[in-house]
Parts: structure tokens; C-alpha cells; sequence
DNA sequence: TGTACATCAGTGAACGCGCGTTCACTGATGTAC
DNA sequence: TGTACATCAGTGAACGCGCGTTCACTGATGTAC
């Protein structure tokens, strides 16, 4: 990373020192969006794209991890939203499913470079240790769980622990997703009938084992 | 990383300068598991691992880039053995494909860290181009969709592409294989009965279609 | 209304460090005569 | 059988670079008197 953005921004007036906090989340969730990876992100490059110095982002950050934390942070508030909206209204369970597992892989190729860091990255590395709490309550995995249950209710998957299907959703949805994104230059076939056929034919095999059918 | 292993190695005898070529790529290898990623093993590491000053690995590799290809090549070849290993007298070709998945995850997790340089990190970045193009003749690669083939013609599988089959074969495995490398602390329910989970529901959706049923 | 001053929102320059890589070299060893 | 020498298999020291971070500072701005 390094571009010639140079436009030095005007000072924040006085009690309004959370204005840069601000602007260096954005810089910094552009950056990495723009390159890929934290490591190829530098404290300095981020400083350049906000128009501010480096020392600046010590003002309202303890160091990059933090930074990056408040970043990923943000990522999966937005994951969850669209995951939880693309169910809304969606009556039939097991549609509800597959709603939610299409809007889960077309968030992951909207954004590819916060998916690699949240889902491919090894989080103790790069996110600290306060995000593997974030995801291990999995408030945002809740919800999928809860919408599995709701299928084994309605019979229509097996009668399994829904925690236990709901792993396997997410490995489903998890799996074309970071494929597509880790091996953009492999051959794949038409990516949308791709993406449909993975999410349907993992749902169909536990639709095929429902207690109901 | 840094170790202090320190044992200089004896210097090879004229005509055996290939000796060190070798004792490099193990070395680097050895590494790779051990940190994770192609950042955190640097050159001198390498060296000192070997036993050797870090100039010596300048005398049989181009560079670091060069280097990790020609270790990740070996990797490759080991994973493609192993896939055709586990299908070897398996006769019902359905079977054969849930024995070339359950043996690609096993090696996924026996080698986590290759198999993350290898399917989970942007190859462009790590890997030279080279590999780019091995991925794309993909011979291992090929042994699958021939497998996918047989399951289409015995009426086994949806009479589809054999290569789109393929793609969601790969993406039903993978899915497994890398959240469970990525996200090691996350509470997974038990998982061998995930993986079999995971790989029987994918072939379960896929043979209900199949024309023969 | 005027001014001294504390505070806020930053800056400029530098720190030590590890990185990939290069360059000039060395010393053992096999070979030609 | 003895020795000069080319070659092979390396080494030691240094290069320039970018990194995260720190430290002493500055200058505008709101506030108290």
C-alpha cells in the first residue's frame, strides 16, 4: 500500500476530537478492503488516507489491533443485519434457510476482504482476543441456529441437535463462499447457479432425512 | 519466529551441493507448520533452522517466493496421493466419492498449515504465479470430477456437469475443512460426526437427484 | 469587553527492529599434469 | 606420487527499507475573571 491521496483534513474543532476516531475507522476498513489483509495495511498508510499523522491514531486507539478489532466489529454487526433481513417475512423454514444462507455467501463476495479477515484468517493473529468472545457468544450464529430449530420443529430436517445442523449449514455457506474468494482465477462454472446448487443441495439432503417426509 | 537451535550443519562434499537444496525445502516446511503463514517464516529463520547462513538458500532458490512454490508443490502432490489412496478398491462409485472427501479433510487437518497456504490464503500474494497455473491444469483436481462422472453415470448423481458437481464436491469439503483450521476455538459439537455430517448431507442432496432413483 | 490561560487536537522527528537481498570473500576438495 | 589450480559449497557483513510506536512539541480554541 502507498498512493499519493495527500489532502490534509482540517483539524476538528475543539470537543470534537471523535470526528478522527471516525475517519480512521473508514480509512481503515477501506484499506483493508483495498489490499486484503491487515499485514498489508500500515499504521502509516492509514494515516495517509485519512489525511492525518501517524501519531494521530494513537490518540483514540491503544495500537493497530484495536484498530482493527473496532473495524471487525463493525463487519459483523453488518453481517448479522443482512442475514436477519433477508429472512424478514419469509414464512416457510426451510426457505428461511436458504434466504438467509444466499444472503450470507452475497455478503461474503460484496465483501471479500472483511469475509477473509472475520472467517479465513487465523483470528488469534491478526483480531485480538476479545472478538474470539464476540463469536463465541455468536449472537449473529444464533440466529441460525434458532431457524434450524425452526425446520426441526416443522419436521422438515431430521431431528438433530439444531446447534449441531446449524454447523453444518454455516460449513456449507462458509465453504463456496471462501473458495470463491481465495480462488477468484479458478475456472468456476456460471458462479450464481454455483452458489445455489451448494446451498440447496446440502438443505435438500437434510430435507431428504426430515422426520416429516 | 525465532528458535535457538544453532547446530551448524557439515558442510556437503563437492558434487552433493543438492544435499542442501533438500535439507531447505524440509526445513521451510517444518516452519510453515509451525507459524502458520509464509509472513511469519522468514528467510534467516529458514537459515537458522537448516543450520546454514541465510545467503546459502539465495545459491538454490531465486528468492523467498520461489522457495515457498517449490515447497507447496510437494504439499500438492502429497494431498493428491492421499485422495487416490483412500478410493483405491471402492467399488460403489457414491462411496468412492464420500472416501475421497472424508481422506481430503483428514489431510486438511493432519496439515493445517499447508493446507491453509494452499486453498485459504490469496495465492497471488504468497505463491508465485506458477502455482496458479498447476492449480488450474489441477490433476488432483481432475480425480474428482472423474469420480463425480462415474456417480452421473451410474444414475447415481444428478444427470449435471460432471466438473459443476465437482465444484460443489469440493465446496462441501472445504467448508469443513477450513472453519474447523480457522476458527479451532470455536465450540464444535463432535467432530468426526461433523465431517461425516457435512460430506453425507452434500452426497445425500446430490443422490436424491440422481436419475436412477 | 478584553485578556490570560488551561486544554484539546493534533504534529515532526526519531527510536529500534526485522526484513529480503547482495557482495566480496574463503576454504575445502577433486582433478590435471 | 606430488603439487598447482579451478571449482564448488558455502560464509560474514552489510545494504536500504518499511514497520509499529514514542516523545517532546505546537498552535488553535473555548473559558474564567
Amino acid at each position: 500500500m502507498s498512493a499519493k491521496t495527500a489532502t490534509k483534513r482540517t483539524r476538528s474543532r475543539r470537543g470534537e476530537g471523535d470526528k478522527l476516531r471516525e475517519e480512521i475507522l473508514e480509512a481503515t476498513e477501506r484499506l483493508l478492503i483495498r489490499t486484503g489483509s491487515v499485514e498489508a495495511v500500515s499504521v502509516r498508510d492509514i494515516a495517509e488516507e485519512v489525511g492525518c499523522t501517524p501519531p494521530s491514531i494513537y490518540l483514540h486507539f491503544d495500537d493497530k489491533n484495536a484498530l482493527v478489532f473496532a473495524v471487525c466489529e463493525r463487519i459483523f454487526e453488518a453481517l448479522e443485519a443482512v442475514a436477519l433481513a433477508a429472512t424478514e417475512g419469509v414464512d416457510d423454514p426451510v426457505e428461511a434457510v436458504r434466504a438467509c444462507g444466499r444472503a450470507y455467501v452475497r455478503f461474503g463476495l460484496d465483501h471479500p476482504e472483511q469475509y477473509r479477515i472475520m472467517f479465513m484468517s487465523r483470528a488469534q493473529d491478526s483480531i485480538s482476543p476479545l472478538l474470539l468472545e464476540r463469536l463465541k457468544q455468536a449472537s449473529g450464529f444464533g440466529l441460525v441456529v434458532e431457524r434450524a430449530q425452526r425446520c426441526v420443529d416443522a419436521g422438515m430436517f431430521p431431528a438433530e441437535d439444531a446447534f449441531f445442523l446449524a454447523c453444518g449449514l454455516w460449513s456449507a455457506v462458509h465453504g463456496i463462499t471462501s473458495l470463491l474468494i481465495a480462488k477468484p482465477w479458478f475456472p468456476w462454472p456460471e458462479v450464481e447457479r454455483l452458489i445455489d446448487h451448494c446451498i440447496d443441495t446440502h438443505v435438500l439432503g437434510l430435507a431428504t432425512r426430515g422426520s416429516a417426509t
